[in-house]
DNA sequence: CATGCTTAGTGTTCATTTTACACGAAGTTT
DNA sequence: AAACTTCGTGTAAAATGAACACTAAGCATG
């Protein structure tokens, strides 16, 4: 093999997925694609598309996703964690694509990788500022994302899949929640994501098992019920392991 | 954002990191590194490094580490799966890795950002070709893997883990074993991945209760001992569930 | 052909974990 | 005070997981 093959010209982007979580459901973070100037509105259908830009030149894929995020949405400081890089070579060659790539980018017609990040937020205590950041970012409940710019829906679906596997195993349902939360609201999360139901007193049981679960002694204010009692996540006891 | 940004101008590659078992334990495929020509090679230290190379124009991110597995090592049409991809902007950087870039590379100081795939392969049957292939291929022991060019040490950590939590749940085993297997054959794959020891009985309990792994008419022949009776996989039976 | 060597193959008991299940308590509203 | 809503709790039965030891089958040897 000699220097002058015919390898890829490529340009690397980042793309965030990131879930939030309230009372009403599990939303995804969406962005209005960029206007193209000069041409009308009208002519263009509106898309949506994941938040993602391409990398900068000595940064790293972490670095990137924050950075893009940050930009695009005013997120910033939330879990972020890659679960797959997308690189067919079609992915950006639909029609769909094609004006809003010679508006936006250098080389419209060159391929487009993206490693992809899923991200969690709670959307209790404060809404994020994204909720509405120059009036272009949307929190889309999960069964209702529309047609998405480029293969933007198949790494959605993969991120859902990635977060169902990961929810149990890798102890990340607290980014999602308060930072105070009730085992009912845990429970819900759990319900919700898995797509499955749990029993009252068997998942509490098992929650008392997770030492990382630490109970507060603080209730529940300003509901109209019996006031739940509240936990929170104490991070640096999930390694905590009985010494068998 | 306009459209003269200083986004990074990128190689992208795909590395193969090849796990293959035998009665001799867990190995990886690794290579020797080109030669620079016009060196002396006494100056450069031999370097071993995993198969992979940069990826051609219109190639998938698969078909571009079948391809490259194929070409360095002549191994094919084994188990691939992507586990993560590795783009820190100093990870071609080392000075150990300068000689080779500048020799083979058309841009050798270009950003290098590598999909990681790892496979899968029995070394029973037939030795696979990629056992000396142009003597340049090597089976080594996980427990022994030298110093490697770039960061692929990392990555074959990195891969060793993902075997690790894939291996019990996403029915891959097989691909590490021959095509008719023992039940010993099995319980020492199990053992030597995951690092702990079974019960044989128990193990062959929850073996029975795998309706994907079939008993076959037939025994190990050519052994010193009591022949054990052989088993297969069959793929279509893994999504049998019983209705609950 | 008898003995020894090596790995194959099998069941039961006990401990632990998982499942199923219903009602009184603590607040709020009217 | 009565009605409403969610909170919070225990037990028994079933299923699963863990521990444990001996006979069987084939081969090699003298």
């Amino acid at each position: 093999m000699g220097k002058n093959e015919n390898f890829a010209q490529v340009d690397v982007s980042v793309d965030c997925v990131v879930f939030g979580y309230d009372d009403e459901g599990l939303k995804v973070l969406l962005i209005d694609q960029k206007e193209p100037d000069h041409h009308p509105t009208a002519i263009r259908q509106l898309q949506m598309a994941l938040p993602g830009d391409l990398i900068l030149d000595s940064e790293s894929f972490e670095d990137a996703a924050e950075r893009v995020l940050h930009e695009l949405t005013r997120l910033r400081g939330i879990f972020l964690k890659q679960f797959h890089a997308f690189g067919d070579p079609g992915r950006v060659r639909d029609l769909k694509d094609q004006e809003w790539l010679r508006s936006f980018r250098t080389h419209p017609d060159r391929r487009v990788i993206t490693v992809a990040y899923y991200g969690l937020v709670s959307l209790h205590d404060h809404t994020p500022e994204a909720a509405s950041f120059a009036g272009r970012t949307h929190w889309v409940d999960v069964g209702e994302v529309p047609d998405l710019a480029f293969d933007h829906n198949s790494i959605v679906d993969r991120a859902m899949d990635t977060l169902r596997t990961q929810l149990e195993s890798h102890h990340i349902s607290f980014e999602l929640l308060p930072k105070k939360f009730t085992l009912s609201q845990l429970q819900a999360l759990y319900e919700l994501v898995l797509e499955k139901k749990f029993d009252k007193r068997n998942f509490r049981k098992n929650v008392k098992k997770m030492s990382h679960v630490v109970p507060l002694d603080e209730k529940q204010t300003g509901v109209l019920h019996k006031p739940a009692q509240l936990f929170s996540f104490a991070p640096e006891a999930i390694e905590e392991k009985p010494i068998n």
